[in-house]
RNA sequence: GCGGAGAUGGCAGAGUCCGGUCAAAUGCGCAGGGCUUAGGACCCUGUGCCCUAGUGGCUGCGGGGGUUCAAAUCCUCCUCUCCGCACCA
């Protein structure tokens, strides 16, 4: 198999087949230079996937995309588009440069992923620190796993996105932006290790976590001579406090911060320092907060500080506001304080089910001993979720709104006069970062910004989108949601490869931000790769992408790099996997609109589900991943493009598993084989039965194709053009006195090209010269079947599944009566009363109403004893009633499948008309299905 | 929480829009047989339950209810699963 892939893959290097020409040709082989003009002569077709991210070897799961996404070049080839199949790697941002840390700090987990999984010896492993080293590694893997897998890719425009010449383009690209002031500053929380000293996204993390940031609200009660500040993630119920609590085995602190003077516990200081400016002033044990009170911040009532052992002292501020009415904890350490009848419960919200203190309730109900007991967890969890839901103010000056409505009104409020701070956490913590730090939230300051929340910018992209296929339909309402709710994303980081942001040089564009528009740049890339860096100016730019000027004064290139723009843009087809659609598809279409003028905007997305390892997930940890490469050797690119891309809808995930493999290859020899059996030869003499059936199904299968191509309904067209017709041709064999299968090679191969290109490259040249299609030399360039529509012959199909059904009917018999060998089989075929009592019930579907119908018709009536039971079984299938076949239909079908039965069975078979036999069981016929004796 | 997608046989997965030809395609798995020294591959047959000398009957498509001569398919309520909610490629 591998063999075979590499001696097509070096034909078409060889003959530049993936290599177009914007709007002429060039000089290819002269072998194939006649079927390029023939291309060029037609419209062009550009097309891009995501490129990858190289920091690490890819796997089958990212095949996915890339075969798509071939198949479509291949076939839109086939149909005589011009087509442009660009390629470039993406090594933007910080998971390369983690990466090559890790492998520096020889981190046993990668090592040993990248030995077990990858197949990369630790002696080459250990080379790739640098992250270049790592990028030019894995990049020569990709691209050799892509080549090994035939995708029809022009290399000739490859680049990478930290390039010097790409540089110059995402700096275009953003001056463009912020000339159309898309780019804001401000500030914004990010995960932070304080050890790093960098943002941490879910790379970065140990055990790959991904640190969510979650909003609390840190209330300020007045305290001595500052405040003590509670992290509460429900401000609302500010107006139930009771008292305070602390720890009492913690220290806690006294903080100046801003001017004001806070007091929380010494362990909250380091992760509250990421967020506020804070300078510690003074220590003291719990027991100094406990000496004294503190005040309610809206009433000025006094409020006992309590010690209880419940509070974390590493969590929020290490002080917890009280609200016993409707937190267990709170009323559980009250309880367990012996304070209970001291301190006066106060309601907050009122809650179906439950009456006024719901802590209390639920604490009584489960027999919760104390705060230690593991259930207060499970009662804090229900009582909490069933007050964020149904839970409605029952105090304030927001009584009777929803709690979850109010939280934010007297967040905003409290945050606003000063009695509240605004902070932020981590909600799945704790989280430890890949350089040994605790994960914090980091307010960044100088944060820039691509404001996708701009109103005006949001419809342009509606527009687009509107406008645009996208494949799946069904996807497009994500996009709407998407747009909908994208606000301003932050776009630059403190560090990653890439390009420096214009603006602040210090800072990098981040990945989902300049992958955006770059498959304009592919138009241009092999011609600005060889120029210089300081010649690819702005001016350069717009005359190239946005046609300004005249192109005087910019270099020689200048003019042929405008050409090649207009000539592929717009882009005609995007492919990504579905996950991207929230992101970088959405971030792609907005960008094109507030760049290039709408006849340049994008046509099309297609979407693809993700590739499962025997029905499970692929994961590194599962170690159920295996390398795009390995693949290849092992089973051959085909069987592999077939397999990622037929085993279920676009959309959905597909499964990848040995014995769907195996069936690939199997069947593929299978029909190599029948064709050097059977098709080595044009089709002699006149077309048999069986072959012009064979013929009318493959004829009408090269009409469906292109069809189920254009909408990548590759599931349904692996099931059509390669399960079904492969049962199609071994019924043929069967039923063919002399196979002849000449004509259906020449359609099938071209047919399933795009998906098995190799293989139909070898069956193509096997075929040698073509009699019932266009010649090509290579099939990858040849012209797609059309089917002939006047070959299709749906009573010839019709007859034939009639057959079938009849040979089912007798075997089944044949079981039943447990005979192993029958002396003769007699058919008969239903009299004429009955199809025109199918008729009658078929327009009218009522038992009596039918009934009394046929009784007055003449040619019925002389059987009304055999009436009923005859419309009782049609009435049992009303729905197959329409199209009742004629007795001479049925009777020709049986004369051309006797020979068939009679061969299989070993005995005579005879057909007759019902009613010109005398046998009992003649009776038994129905129109479709003759009645069957068997001695 | 918000938004989206989905639930079909041992498994994967069609069918659902436009109700009837649906015990339900196709593939895998499993069982029996053939081939083979044996295994693999390959080829045939079977694979919900039940009855049966006659091509049959019954049950069934997440759960409940409804519409209809007829429901996997239409309506309604419920349960469960998966995905996304950004600064991360």
């Amino acid at each position: 198999m591998h063999d075979l892939d590499v001696k097509w893959q070096k034909k078409w290097a060889e003959e530049a087949v993936f290599q177009p020409k914007a709007g002429a040709v060039e000089s290819p082989s002269a072998a194939t230079a006649r079927h390029l003009q023939r291309q060029v002569t037609r419209d062009k077709f550009y097309l891009t996937a995501a490129f990858p991210y190289p920091n690490s070897p890819q796997h089958i799961g990212h095949g996915r995309t890339y075969t798509t996404t071939d198949i479509y070049a291949r076939y839109m080839r086939m149909h005589g588009r011009n087509v442009l199949f660009p390629m470039g790697f993406h090594v933007t941002g910080t998971p390369i440069l983690a990466m090559a840390k890790r492998i520096e700090e020889k981190d046993e987990e990668i090592l040993s992923i990248f030995e077990k999984v990858y197949g990369i010896p630790r002696a080459v492993s250990a080379t790739l620190t640098e992250p270049r080293e790592l990028v030019a590694y894995f990049s020569r893997e990709i691209e050799a796993g892509m080549k090994e897998m035939g995708y029809s890719i022009d290399w000739r425009r490859k680049f990478y996105s930290y390039d010097a010449q790409f540089n110059k383009f995402i700096e275009w690209h953003f001056a463009k932006l912020e000339k159309a002031g898309h780019i804001t500053k401000g500030e914004h929380p990010v995960p932070w290790c304080p050890v790093g000293q960098t943002a941490v996204g879910a790379h970065d993390t140990q055990g790959d976590a991904d640190p969510q940031i979650e909003e609390i609200t840190g209330v300020l009660f007045p305290f001595e001579d500052g405040m003590l500040a509670c992290a509460t993630y429900r401000p609302e119920t500010i107006y139930g406090v009771t008292n305070l609590w602390v720890n009492p085995d913690a220290t806690y602190v006294k903080v100046k911060c801003a001017g004001k003077h806070y007091y929380i516990s010494k362990e909250a200081v380091a992760p509250l320092s990421m967020q506020l400016e804070m300078k510690v002033e003074k220590e003291m044990p719990a027991s100094a907060l406990l000496a004294s009170k503190a005040k309610h911040p809206f009433t000025g009532a006094e409020l006992p500080i309590f010690p209880a052992t419940f509070v974390d002292p590493k969590h929020g501020t290490g002080v917890v506001m009280s609200v016993p009415a409707h937190a267990p904890f709170d009323y559980l350490a009250l309880r367990d304080a012996k304070l209970e009848g001291k301190i006066k419960l106060i309601q907050v919200l009122t809650l179906e089910g439950f009456g006024n203190f719901p802590a209390k309730e639920i604490v009584e109900k489960m027999g919760i001993k104390s705060q230690n007991d593991p259930r207060a967890e499970a009662a804090t969890e229900e009582i909490y979720k069933k007050e964020a839901h149904t839970g409605r103010m029952a105090v304030g000056e927001f009584t009777g709104m929803l709690g979850a409505e109010a939280k934010e009104k007297i967040r905003a409020k409290m945050i606003a006069e000063g009695s509240a701070l605004a902070l932020y956490e981590i909600s799945n913590g704790p989280i430890l970062s890949r350089y040994g730090g605790l994960v914090g939230v980091k307010i960044v300051r100088d944060q820039w910004f691509i404001d996708y929340g701009d109103e005006a910018w949001k419809e342009k992209a509606r527009k687009c989108l509107a406008e645009m296929s996208i494949l799946p339909e069904k996807t497009r309402h994500d996009y709407e949601y998407t747009i909908s709710w994208l606000k301003q994303k932050a776009c630059t980081r403190s560090a990653g490869l890439g390009t420096h942001f214009p603006l602040d040089k210090s800072k990098m564009i981040e990945a989902l931000s300049d992958s955006t528009i770059y498959m304009a740049f592919y138009t241009v890339s092999h011609i600005a790769m060889k120029m210089k860096p300081e010649q690819l100016t702005e001016e350069l730019f717009d005359y190239v992408f946005l046609g300004k000027g005249e192109g005087k004064g910019l270099p020689a290139e200048a003019k042929e790099m405008r050409r090649e723009f207009e000539y592929w843009y717009p882009l005609d087809s995007r492919h990504s996997a579905t996950d991207l659609v929230y992101n970088h598809l959405t971030f792609f279409i907005f960008n094109h609109v507030a760049v290039f003028p709408q006849k340049h905007w994008p046509r099309q997305t297609v979407t693809n589900g993700f590739v499962l390892m025997d029905g499970k997930k692929m994961s590194k940890s599962m170690g159920n991943i295996i390398p795009i490469r390995a693949a290849v050797k092992q089973f051959g690119a085909d069987a592999i493009r077939f397999v990622v891309v037929s085993g279920a809808d676009l959309s959905a995930d597909t499964d990848f598993n040995r014995p769907a493999v195996e069936g690939v290859i199997s069947r593929m020899r299978f029909m190599q084989s029948a064709m050097e059996k059977y098709a080595s030869t044009a089709d002699k003499g006149k077309h048999d039965i069986a072959y012009k059936w064979l013929l009318s199904r493959m004829h009408k299968r090269a009409i469906a194709a292109p069809k189920m191509y254009e909408s990548f309904q590759l599931r349904e067209i692996s099931l059509e053009l390669f399960y079904n017709t492969f049962n199609d041709v071994q019924w043929y064999l069967k039923r063919a006195e002399k196979p002849q299968l000449r004509e259906f090679f020449e359609m099938w191969v071209p047919l399933i090209a795009p998906i098995v290109p190799h293989y139909a490259e070898e069956m193509w040249q096997a075929l040698g010269k073509k009699h019932y299609v266009k010649e090509a030399a290579l099939v990858a360039v040849a012209e797609m079947p059309k089917g002939d529509a006047k070959k299709v012959d749906e009573t010839l199909e019709a007859a034939e599944d009639y057959i079938l059904r009849v040979r089912e009917d007798i075997s089944s018999i044949m079981k039943l009566i447990k005979k192993e060998k029958a002396e003769k089989v007699e058919l008969f075929v239903a009299a004429g009363w009955k199809r025109k009592l199918r008729e009658i019930v078929d327009k009218e579907r009522k038992f009596d109403i039918a009934m009394k119908a046929a009784m007055a018709d003449a040619e019925i009536k002389p059987h009304a004893s055999e009436v009923a039971k005859v419309l009782t079984s049609y009435m049992k299938n009303v729905g197959a009633l329409a199209g009742t076949p004629s007795s001479e239909f049925e009777m020709e079908a049986l004369l051309s499948g006797k020979k068939l039965l009679e061969e299989e069975l070993g005995c005579p078979v005879s057909a007759v008309l019902e009613d010109e036999s005398d046998v009992p069981k003649a009776k038994f016929a129905l129109p479709g299905k003759p009645s069957i004796m068997i001695s």
